[in-house]
DNA sequence: CCCATAGTTGGATTGTTGTCAAACAATGCG
DNA sequence: CGCATTGTTTGACAACAATCCAACTATGGG
């Protein structure tokens, strides 16, 4: 269960990332990130309505897509926004979205 | 054929854009429009290997999502980016998005 | 060592999407 | 009017995706 692959910051796609943020439910979990920082998965997905089999599908996707990181401490899994990676290959995206989904500053 | 239904600007949905633009084929029309401005639908798809009808379905998603507008002229379609209806409601994301899509300023 | 907790994985199901082909509709030209 | 051009619609099909359930893995606490 340990150190799930994260794609290197140089192969993050677009389109990839753009379709993992067009799913609604992993949109709200970006946002909380974007609101909370580092959280939980069981955070993440708290009142989604979504069992934690289909919170961790969507965990994968976001992961895959290179919108989140995560680490394992203990028996927990935190996941937190992958700003740099986004910022770095797509500058202003992640802002212009959470702007989009009504993120507070 | 004519006036194709196009959502109202205040019903344009952020996820439902992104959805819109993760297929790398939509992905491409658009950056057409961003670069060559308003075009027909034949100049909008050509060289991207995929039938017409498919064509037709990705500006049907396009347009449903309020990425594209379209105008019927005599035997021709034009479209064009929703530069004023993406702009108003997500303001910042479309140059966010086609700045990461290499498009040249 | 057992057990509860936190997540992941695999299977099954259901629904959505991308695609092509064929038929259709609308427009203007000769 | 016929006919070519431009694009849409419908049907079919395969691939993909979202979901739940059940089984599994890993970790730490008592």
């Amino acid at each position: 269960m340990r150190l799930l692959p994260h794609p290197a910051t140089a192969d993050i796609q677009l389109t990839e990332v753009l379709r993992a943020l067009s799913d609604p439910i992993r949109m709200e979990i970006a946002v909380r990130l974007a609101v909370r920082g580092e959280i939980t998965c069981t955070e993440a997905c708290d009142d989604l309505g979504v069992h934690k089999s289909t919170a961790s599908h969507h965990y994968r996707t976001l992961r895959e897509a290179g919108v989140i990181m995560s680490r394992q401490e203990g028996r927990l899994k935190y996941i937190s926004l992958r700003r740099d990676g986004l910022d770095a290959r797509f500058p202003g995206l992640l802002d212009a979205i959470l702007l989009a989904a009504h993120v507070p500053v």
